[in-house]
DNA sequence: GCAGACTAACCAACCAGTTGGTTAGATCAC
DNA sequence: GTGATCTAACCAACTGGTTGGTTAGTCTGC
């Protein structure tokens, strides 16, 4: 066990800022709560992040890629696009949170670089795919990859009011993949 | 012009509060913030409402009522039930963003009464209807409910990123019809 | 005149961010 | 190889400012 080593303290750190701001937003997150739980000193934070709001960017961006890793968009199956997003966040409703603090508490920050590049390679995909005629032109690419998103997270978004109504989830993941479906008949 | 009046007051707290708890959420609200916006002291918010958490939940209750009482719930007609769901959410955000605030902030916050009652009075209508066979049986009412409210509130879920491609009201109005019409069908 | 609407001034706790200094471990002269 | 030197990882303690919440007392409509 080494005492020192600045890549696994900056790798501690962000292991710590992902699960604090995931559960508690940008404002609510609190420096020293991060630095107890990556076990290491406040200054560190600083040292390696910048600041508070550095640290979630790098928190967020971080989260950012290892969705884009991991979710392959595909035109010519999108019900299985939106099964595998909706498995993700399933697995992962921290990245999800997450997102959602981004969108919330960050309502002017300028847009990520990243994101914007993947959003126009995938409007791009839908019109070709629509060229192809594998995806129908009901909708303009924008609108479906926005009602395409919404119903593969629809179940995270819901109220808590639902309580023990919410069924399994096997059985919501297919009222996700069976409504893109529909959506494209 | 009356100087002292306890309604207004409450009133006008009511209103300031919602202004500041919609922008930055419960944690991130100011009660220095609201009672200068409100133009009173603030130790009137804790005469009239306890304390910060007691206010939101006057907010959000508030809100939530006004929403029950503004969109009408029709199972004869779920793809206009979820045209008037966008149309209410596009002319008042902050009542989504309070509720996803709360949905956030409050991860485990026992549920609402009021909405509780509400769910369980729309699943009601739903097996009524597929009953009547004038609602489809292909999703559960459950799922069908989640659906609809995920399509009708999809594009104030979308990420900053996609900026000026992002269509205007009357287009991303018909998307979320025409797509709530297709997963009925 | 008095209940209760209202306020200025206050407080302990907390917060993001800083500072001055310590120490583990790599580097190098010999 | 090994002691001296240097670098950078690390930290306890502090700072200026803010926060939610309180209190003691003033004012006013009825």
């Amino acid at each position: 066990m080494q005492q020192r080593n600045s890549d696994r303290t900056r790798a501690r750190i962000l292991a710590a800022a992902t699960e604090e701001f995931a559960a508690r937003g940008i404002g609510g997150a609190r420096i020293n709560r991060i630095a107890e739980v990556a076990g290491c000193n406040k200054a560190m934070l600083y040292a390696y992040f910048g600041n508070k709001d550095q640290l979630f960017d790098a928190v967020f961006s971080h989260s950012v890629e290892l969705y884009l890793d991991e979710v392959g968009f595909d035109v010519d199956d999108l019900p299985a696009y939106a099964g595998r997003v909706f498995d993700y966040f399933e697995a992962h409703p921290d990245r999800l949170r997450l997102s959602t603090w981004y969108r919330l508490e960050r309502p002017d920050g300028q847009p990520l670089e990243a994101i914007i590049a993947v959003n126009q390679s995938r409007l791009d995909d839908l019109q070709k795919g629509m060229r192809r005629r594998v995806v129908p032109r009901v909708f303009s690419p924008v609108s479906l990859l926005a009602l395409i998103q919404a119903v593969a997270t629809s179940w995270t978004s819901m109220n808590p009011e639902y309580g023990e109504s919410v069924p399994n989830a096997i059985i919501r993941r297919r009222a996700v993949v069976v409504a893109v479906q529909k959506i494209l008949s």
